[in-house]
DNA sequence: CGCCGGATTGATCAGTTTCAAGGCATGTGG
DNA sequence: CCACATGCCTTGAAACTGATCAATCCGGCG
């Protein structure tokens, strides 16, 4: 029951040179094997919708290369960012018979999907498959509590300097930090607009603490004073 | 925390008879019995701390009577409240070691408690269990999804209005809503301060959305109105 | 080369915070 | 019973941060 070898490590994103970022323990991987499903894969083309919120949530799905947003919209347009997805996340396991976010590709994007379902009847009987379940959506539950105090009281400064942390401990792996998203995600991420999050970099950059190869490319010069500047 | 209501089969053996509030549906009641565990009771004064951040989280509690407010500090004390925990809710059930957010009781407080490994052990080898605890957690993740929604987006009066249909749905059983927090906590809760919620009430109040019979005793006099300020 | 989308930068605007004063209820002691 | 202290709330005015509006700018690409 098992083996596969699903994940030969996965390839880079975005065309810089990195090494792979998928974690050492795959939690993926992990419960497909332990429920005896096989994953498929499955691409999408940029800012193509992966899922819309409230609809069924009938996949749950890792992201093998590019990068993902999940976001809820007010009526009048307004968004919120609730996560960026990045090679080797898993995204989709909404517990409940619905998505709540919708979830949309970055970049050109390639995922493994299993059935949500088949992952439930498997943890309905497999105690180890529900305690993977319930892990992630508990690490899910972290993530947001902390962006709950960004959001809540953060300065925009401490805001795009927790975010380029956040970035950097995940997709850093050579020091040099590729930036999948535009200025605008950041914004709707960080609850600030484009131009915020823009001015904020700038101004990071102008104290020496960041320098940019391009708008996306990215070198952090100095942890130590960033660190402190998250409050 | 723990708002939401699923229907649960399992029967209720250790309820409390002397706590009618708690919802008709009692997760916390379900997985003690489940897992064979008795709750113990424990009170606590008003702005007493329950547990603090980082602290390890030995134990799960359900409000019996009072109010929680549970909260994230930064550096120099701005303070970020995640979620208000009214009678019948849990919380406290962080998976992992240690508690992500301090826990203080808002008013004069008794709560049931559980040790946590007792459960885990539970959900160890009961599926049933383990679903729950799945469950629970997830319901804190939706929460905190749509709280990052507010905080990230939304404007000033629309959070209050959020808020007051929040804790209309949650504790005005009969038109009255008896709040139990002062106008700091709803600010830290909202991302705002103290003032600036005091304004939107007192706007809403203008407009015929509310009626104070005190400061914190609130009469919603049109959902709709309000329904359609919450964006 | 020139276009185009994304990013930066500047100037002004607006919403929220901050600072400050006063009100109102509750409780306590004279 | 009243005077006064206290905590919480409301309200006003000024200050400030980030948003909005508006030009460029820059890099990639047809």
């Amino acid at each position: 029951m098992h083996t596969q070898t699903i994940s030969a490590p996965v390839p880079q994103i975005f065309s810089s040179a990195r090494a792979p970022v998928v974690p050492s323990v795959d939690q993926f991987s992990a419960i497909a094997s332990c429920s005896g499903l096989v994953a498929t894969e499955f691409s999408y083309r940029k800012d193509e919708e992966i899922y819309g919120e409230g609809e069924p949530a009938e996949y749950v799905y890792q992201v093998i290369r590019g990068a993902v947003r999940t976001y809820k919209l007010l009526t009048d347009g307004r968004r919120q960012i609730g996560a960026f997805i990045l090679a080797g996340d898993v995204f989709g396991l909404d517990p409940g018979s619905s998505h709540r976010l919708t979830a949309e590709a970055i970049a050109d994007t390639t995922v493994r999907l299993v059935k949500r379902r088949s992952l439930e009847v498997a943890a309905g009987s497999n105690v180890k498959v529900a305690h993977h379940l319930w892990t992630m959506t508990a690490g899910d539950l972290r993530h947001a509590e902390d962006h709950m105090l960004l959001l809540g009281r953060k300065t925009a400064v401490e805001r795009v300097a927790t975010f380029l942390l956040e970035m950097d401990r995940r997709l850093a792996k050579t020091g040099m930090m590729a930036l999948p998203m535009c200025r605008r995600d950041i914004g709707d991420y960080l609850g600030l607009t484009l131009e915020t999050v823009s001015r904020a970099l700038s101004q990071l950059s102008d104290q020496g603490i960041l320098v940019f190869s391009s708008a996306r490319q990215i070198v952090l010069r100095d942890r130590r004073k960033l660190a402190e500047l998250v409050a």
